[in-house]
DNA sequence: ATTATGCTGTGGTCTGACCACATGGCCTGA
DNA sequence: TCAGGCCATGTGGTCAGACCACAGCATAAT
């Protein structure tokens, strides 16, 4: 056998490198891109994706599930206009699984995390502020302030309810500054360390006395976007922030660059927060789910 | 029938609301949670989670896309301890996907991306600053500073490789500064709007002109850092990157909160940026591809 | 000792078959 | 004519089974 086979198989079948999910997946990308599909359309039936695509149904399948997680359609069975895949564009629910996700699997540290938030939490405050001061009318954060105030029915909310209160406060912000970017970051970062949250009630001193300062930050942070200082709205948001996490013990020093023994991070009760898990605070679903 | 049938159903099968795949996916991430599972562990073989599960093979592939593509596992063909599904834990394809679509199906307005860039950006060069007098040896730049260098190859660089450089250096600062949750948001933001960038290069009145700017921006931007200078650092790489997109007319007015025509917006050619082009300047694999 | 060979287990894919479900038209009876 | 019930239809959800390509490894042949 010293004469090698000369034939090229070339001219058969011009393997396609990717993976049958993937040429879905870039389909419908790149009808997006293009404009031919826009939030609310109607994707094509699965079987009909699959014949047009050349591809079999479970790769659709993969396909589509991917972007039902990334938050980009939502699916329905039965029949009629709300049955089958519609393109939804709802990015919060992607960015919570995505780091809830890095987040149990550690390839985010809870303490980047809160970072994170905090950064993103004084741009917030810092647009408001600006914003606050740019109009005559002033700016209008009722949808933030009606959550405070259902948070004032002291001893009648408990700790877990505030506590989502608490966050949907912080997400009201940022949807109100405008920016869906920072704020489906927000609500995908929160929801990350919800249950490292929850894990650190027990730590506090004393809950009332920490519910209570938490309420009177809230409206002291409302109070100075309004007043249109960005300076003191960042300050106080940080202080915000920074003080809960340490009253908790889950940030031994805030602004520590070096890593330390991970001992301080409480260990997670298993299925304490699942992929399906969406509250009724949450605006957006998260995973879809029953 | 006015009588009520009775008979509870309960005992039959208490159907699980979930579907199918959301139980492998809660499956899995509980075993990260309780650390079963970590980097570098093997998941088991598809048709083992199947059977284990009680659910069909094609769910758990649903489940497992998901993952890949957020970024938690990487699936390889064959035998062997590098074959089956890895976890990984690299959150910046999955940020890069999540983002991109996210643009590209209008649930993101590219001047947010813009804009949260900006807030990120700035902060990691604060943090970097910072860092810099905190520590008496100085901070160690190299790997974001040898990106400098490869691009003052002048005139052997093209546009689209400056570009790639350009993003590969702001990513390096953001992994400099250790928080693996805003390196991966700043890598998907770019991502997300790199055809958009790449789109803009024709508007720009003189391409060594502008590259050359960058250049020196660069330069003085870790000027600023090594200096320890954080208030030089901010407005430095705050006036870096609006710069450039107003060059570009990607944003007509950097701060203006009122939503505009999106007229500016380049029309991309449709599979521009599709989801397997992950270049040779991005350490992290994009969404995996052959 | 080295090389060749085939076995084995992996993910990747397709097909076909069901099911549950929601709709909407049709048919029947009032 | 109208109201109600019934069923055909098309959708996603799921499963079982069958291949394939591939990578590693044990074994056999040289």
């Amino acid at each position: 056998m010293t004469a090698i086979d000369t034939r090229a198989p070339a001219s058969v079948a011009p393997v396609d490198p990717r993976r049958a999910w993937q040429v879905v997946l870039q389909h419908i990308e790149a009808d997006l891109l293009a404009g031919r599909l826009v939030p609310g359309d109607h994707l094509p039936a699965e079987r009909t994706l699959a014949s047009e695509l050349g591809v079999g149904r479970s790769s659709v399948r993969e396909a589509l599930r991917v972007l039902e997680v990334l938050g980009l359609i939502r699916t329905q069975t039965g029949s009629g206009p709300q049955s089958g895949a519609i393109i939804v564009a709802r990015p919060s629910g992607g960015m919570s699984s995505l780091m809830r996700l890095q987040v149990a699997a550690q390839g985010f540290d809870v303490r980047d995390v809160v970072k994170t938030r905090l950064v993103l939490e004084a741009a917030v405050v810092t647009e408001l502020a600006e914003a606050s001061v740019a109009r005559i009318d002033g700016l209008d954060l009722g949808p933030a302030v009606e959550l405070l105030d259902a948070m004032d029915a002291d001893g009648r909310v408990s700790e877990a309810e505030f506590l989502a209160l608490d966050a949907a406060f912080h997400l009201a912000l940022a949807e109100l500054s405008g920016n869906a970017v920072i704020a489906s970051m927000m609500a995908g970062l929160r929801n990350s360390i919800e249950s490292y949250v929850l894990a650190g009630v027990p730590n506090l001193p004393s809950w009332p006395e920490t519910s209570g300062r938490l309420r009177h930050e809230h409206r002291d942070i409302v109070d100075a976007i309004e007043k249109g200082d960005a300076e003191l709205a960042r300050g106080r948001v940080r202080a915000h922030i920074t003080g809960y996490y340490t009253e908790t013990n889950f940030i031994s020093a805030p602004t520590d660059p070096l890593r330390q023994a991970q001992g301080t991070l409480p260990e997670l009760v298993e299925g304490n927060r699942s992929l399906s898990s969406s509250k009724g605070t949450e605006p957006d679903r998260g995973l879809p789910h029953g």
